[in-house]
DNA sequence: GCCAACGTTGGC
DNA sequence: GCCAACGTTGGC
């Protein structure tokens, strides 16, 4: 079992947007950047749990968890000229570019905050915290998920 | 291979 | 809206 944090703006698709789907599962489009990729295709794997974060909001933080219900596969949105992340290099033949399927798990009963998570000594080591971090896909360690989940 | 320019992310 | 931080691009 392994543990993730993934971000998302609310005002493009929010955690109540996930459990709003139809058949409760999206997938995760529109990643760019390699780091991530790598993770979206190669280390995710199916029941391991996320943190749902939400960024460049009002009140930026953790909402709630979800699930990844499928293992990566190639994000097809990046060979439509018409998607929002479309990447002409990609090759369908040999896509350049990832994505998995998540589903919610539950919501938290508050919303667990950037400024919260900041203030924390036990999360210095979070990617999330660390100066500059951009990363919208990210590993949190077993303690780590633990004890922001002891926040609650 | 260096590095300046540029675009993007995301907190504030 | 501002801007710091960072990744990518492309000239040389």
């Amino acid at each position: 079992m392994q543990y993730w944090l993934m971000k998302s703006e609310p005002s493009e698709f929010s955690y109540d947007d996930l459990v709003a789907r139809p058949d409760q599962t999206e997938h995760w489009d529109g990643v760019r950047n390699y780091q991530a990729r790598n993770m979206l295709r190669d280390q995710m794997k199916r029941g391991d749990q996320v943190f749902f974060y939400h960024s460049n909001c009002a009140e930026p933080g953790i909402v709630g968890i979800a699930e990844i219900s499928r293992e990566g596969y190639p994000d097809h949105t990046a060979f439509d000229p018409d998607s929002k992340h479309p990447d002409p290099a990609s090759d369908p033949a040999n896509p350049r570019w990832f994505m998995v399927d998540v589903k919610p798990v539950r919501k938290l009963k508050r919303t667990i905050t950037l400024a919260e998570l900041k203030d924390r000594p036990e999360l210095g080591d979070l990617a999330l915290v660390r100066r500059g971090n951009r990363l919208s896909i990210m590993p949190v360690a077993a303690d780590q998920w633990a004890f922001i989940l002891s926040l609650e």
